[in-house]
DNA sequence: TCTGGGGTCCTAGGACCC
DNA sequence: TCTGGGGTCCTAGGACCC
């Protein structure tokens, strides 16, 4: 006797992706009222006049018009917009309000996999693919938090992210890809809109002939793996179908920890140089003893005036969550792979291998001493 | 347009082993 | 003496994401 086949609705899991739309500035037009309508270009960064290197972390339709997009250079969106208001940015805010976004939709999902501070996956199976529920929740997160959502509910994380980019053009910012349009739905959008092909892939793609999906996934497995290799060959072509078997997970693992800083101006001045490296160890340790984390291997990172970027790493003894083993492997790497008096240009410190503390604890039972025996 | 800061993943090449 | 063929681990750099 055989089970009556399932409809593809119910056999197809549902994913919902939630993409907050210009997050830091709907939280700091929250914070402050009368910005919402100031009809001056506003740019949340440092003001260039005072940091000379700060770049755009993101800003508003008037200076977008005027050219000014993030990751540009603050002296050039102020060249763009002399008048800009610029906005420094308040990350501890933006947490706050992440946090208090992430608690809501898990409050209405049975798994949440937040994927940064402002974008997050939902299991939807309960609801299926009808945009109703998707849309009460939009609904119900405006209310809550004051905040503007872009959502895109489809078959997998994929396609939903992807689903979630077109709705910020749809009128309820809600788009659903149904089970079995997906290659369809992707079909006629440019390479670059697939995730994890940035600028370089789409010039060597471009230089194949292929500038859409589509035309991506017209292409025969074997081209795709001789030009791009075993790993990213093989997802390129499954991305460009629309295909995903990526599963969700709630649970965040740490790979690495790190702090970095870029100086205001140069410096090669050793005193400068190390107070910069301690206070990184310090902030790194702090989080790794939040986390209940140890890290097995240190590293530091250089940049130079000419922007040429060097790591250097080093595996510990003993793994650590002290702030004074960080430093001093730090400064170990320092003394090594530092020409001194050669300017700097960006300074940091990160973490790996990290494991549990209680992983750590355990193992040590198991481990000989050199006093044994 | 002179390029932040926090991450993840992949790859090439060398060391080392059998 | 011109030279193998795996496998694994490690390091450094780079592409990519927000």
């Amino acid at each position: 006797m055989r089970e009556p086949a399932p409809s593809v609705s119910e056999l197809a899991t549902a994913c919902l992706y939630v993409d907050a739309d210009r997050f830091f500035f709907s939280v700091e037009a929250l914070e402050r009222p009368g910005l919402a309508d100031d009809p001056r270009p506003i740019v949340i960064s440092h003001d260039p006049r005072t940091a000379p290197r700060a770049v755009v972390t993101t800003a508003n339709d008037a200076a977008r018009q005027l050219g000014i997009g993030s990751a540009m250079s603050s002296a050039t969106a102020l060249r763009l917009a002399p008048n800009a208001l610029f906005l420094p940015p308040r990350h501890e805010l933006y947490h706050r309000y992440s946090e208090r976004l992430m608690a809501l939709l898990r409050a209405n999902s049975s798994l949440v996999q937040q994927n940064s501070i402002d974008e997050a996956a939902l299991r939807w199976d309960e609801h299926g693919f009808e945009p109703g529920p998707a849309i009460a929740l939009r609904a119900r997160v405006r209310d809550q938090i004051g905040i503007s959502v872009s959502l895109g509910l489809a078959a997998n994380p994929l396609v939903a992210k992807m689903a979630s980019e077109r709705a910020k053009g749809a009128p309820e910012r809600v788009f659903v890809v149904r089970p079995g349009e997906e290659a369809a739905f992707v079909a006629p959008l440019p390479v670059r809109s697939l995730i994890g092909v940035g600028p370089k892939a789409e010039a060597r793609l471009r230089g194949l002939g292929i500038e859409t999906v589509g035309a991506l996934a017209a292409r025969p497995l074997a081209e795709l793996l001789g030009a791009f290799g075993q790993s990213y060959g093989r997802y390129l072509q499954r991305a460009s179908r629309g295909e995903d078997d990526s599963t969700l997970s709630a649970e965040r693992v740490w790979k690495s920890i790190s702090a970095e800083r870029t100086f205001g101006v140069d410096t090669a001045d050793r005193r400068a140089l190390w107070d910069e490296l301690r206070s990184q160890a310090a902030e790194v340790a702090g989080r790794l003893q939040g986390e209940e984390l140890l890290a097995g291997e240190v590293a530091i990172k250089l940049r130079y005036a000419s922007f040429e970027t060097l790591t250097r790493q080093m595996r510990l003894q003993v793994p650590t969550d002290a702030a004074g083993d960080i430093e001093l492997a730090a400064a170990a790497l320092m003394r090594r792979y530092w020409e001194p008096g050669r300017p700097i240009r960006l300074i940091g410190v990160r973490v790996g291998r990290l494991e549990p503390r209680s992983a750590a604890a355990q193992l040590s039972l198991f481990e000989p001493t050199s006093e044994a025996g």
